[in-house]
DNA sequence: CTGTTAGCGCCTTCAG
DNA sequence: CTGAAGGCGCTAACAG
């Protein structure tokens, strides 16, 4: 277990030199960085990254809070999306990782979270599916302690950036391609929880729509999962000629109760999960790259770490129609 | 950010004294323990592991070592159950946890993997998902660098345990359960992949069984994916009376060979996955608790950091059945 | 451009 | 049972 001083003997050179090539500090010459570098290869020197934080008081070190949807009996796609995506992109570029769920938060003031957070020596925080009834956590954003990067949250400020798909532009294309293949005359919209952000614009956009196309619009409140957007469809869905939902959970759902009612109707969810594709024939759905989405975030937080401040990035989107059983690639 | 001499001062006693109650020693009367302990609360402080890390050269930190399966388009619900139970077990024994995917391994040697991991001050590993073909991980556990719990493999060693079901068991009953209530004359097996540690016992079961029953057995090569199990169930389906699967992912492929074939037949899979309720009905699989698997794991790794040796544990798992179209709980 | 000097916050002997 | 002293491995001024 080589240390930094045994490479700096093996270079000829002091300690604060090796430091200095260890992280690319300018003042040092080619010649001088050459033997350290040769001299860290034979050793298999490994420098220790807690030494290297106590030292330097920064960490360089994130956490990933990660909002597993319980209740909402989700295939965990999207979450293991986010984490893969940010972990991989972490390990890229350096960046130190811990993973935090919301569940291990319930509970927990404002105050337990700093304390918890501080004592992993946490930096930043990448923050997804942040809703406005988690209370706590928005005072840890506003409290400007950590850099936050909230991904499906319009939270932007000096020490916070938000990376999210379009949510109106998506409801919107999504709603057009669908009347396009289904001419329709009336649509049951099913939407997401009630103080969800993603919310907003996508209500916004199927109100428009609506209104442009002089078609009927019936909104109703889910919860984004599959169960109360069953139990919706059932009561309504042969009212309707077209069934929209704020989540492909809930496209299923609705899916399940057609099947159930024995009638058809399009249908058309919003995310893109493997899923969808076991759920049923001729649906369509808006695809989010969840990875990608990670991947920014984790770029932003390293952004915001360097103390650039915060702004908002917007992900791209695809509209995809599913024609028959079959995964979505 | 209140230091271990602040609370040493308010406390009015030594650092080195706060060090002790701060990590149990014996040797420190009730009186300044509670004189410390005190401090500590009004300062709210927290000590900094980093520090501690470095002067004690105990880390008590793990690796998860995830195998997301992207080969076999599957929902991710297994992998997410490993990660909420690990970590949420681990903060509870307020151990250190860092998340690896075998994607970020991919294409390292045995060296990259030990430099890596030591970079990380990690000093044990839990391992979900490991194959026979894992060479450079399976070298990893035998160097005995590092503690190393693996979920689903049989290693066991003075520094290796093992924590899994019983899968000679579990398939047994199973088959045992759906001759029961499905007489047959011949079963179809789709096994899962070649190297897969699970699959003997399994394989070893169903032989058994099959045997003691007189009952004509087709074991046919498949890979636990969905595909590959639609694939060969459309060839092979019409000419068994029962389907039983090593994953339930192969039994919602057969499921949807038997859609294509307009045929039923009982289908029986393996892991107890939310997604085999919405796969079909009159399903029957084996339904294991990731998410204790993963607790367990945990438990096993800190008694090995402890210093004690291996050791295998077996957890329970239980036959589950569906009926209709819906969600198992 | 390089080396010296002081810590970072905590743990761990070792005296007392 | 308690405190003083030294050091873990690295970084960050500051001299030179």
């Amino acid at each position: 277990m080589a240390s930094i001083k045994d490479v700096a003997k093996k270079a000829g050179v002091a300690a604060s030199t090796v430091s200095k090539v260890l992280n690319n500090y300018p003042n040092v010459s080619e010649e001088t960085k050459k033997k350290v570098e040769d001299a860290i290869r034979e050793l298999n020197f490994i420098p220790n990254a807690a030494a290297a934080a106590l030292s330097s008081k920064q960490t360089g070190r994130i956490a990933l809070l990660i909002n597993e949807k319980e209740q909402s009996q989700a295939i965990d796609e999207i979450d293991m999306q986010y984490l893969t995506g940010s972990i991989v992109r972490a390990r890229e570029k350096h960046m130190d990782v811990q993973t935090i769920f919301f569940s291990m938060l319930k509970e927990k003031t404002y105050e337990d979270m700093v304390n918890y957070l501080r004592a992993q020596s946490i930096e930043g925080l990448v923050i997804f599916g942040l809703s406005k009834n988690d209370t706590e956590i928005m005072r840890l954003i506003n409290s400007k302690m950590f850099k936050c990067v909230c991904v499906d949250a319009p939270v932007v400020s000096e020490t916070a950036s938000t990376v999210w798909v379009d949510q109106y532009k998506a409801q919107y294309d999504i709603a057009k391609e669908m009347l396009l293949h289904n001419p329709a005359k009336s649509i049951l919209y099913l939407a997401g929880k009630k103080n969800s952000f993603v919310m907003e614009g996508r209500l916004k956009a199927i109100n428009d729509i609506a209104k442009e196309q002089g078609i009927t619009l019936k909104v109703e409140q889910g919860d984004f999962s599959e169960k109360k957007a069953r139990k919706i469809t059932l009561k309504l869905g042969r009212k309707y000629d077209l069934i929209m939902c704020a989540s492909d959970m809930m496209a299923i759902g609705a899916m399940l109760a057609l099947t159930d009612l024995d009638i058809f109707r399009p249908v058309a969810g919003f995310d893109g999960i493997t899923l969808m594709g076991y759920a049923g024939k001729k649906m369509t759905t808006v695809k989010q790259d969840f990875k990608e989405i990670a991947r920014a975030a984790i770029d932003e937080a390293e952004s915001l770490l360097l103390g650039n401040p915060g702004k908002e990035t917007i992900m791209p989107h695809k509209i995809v129609r599913i024609e028959y059983l079959d995964v979505i690639h």
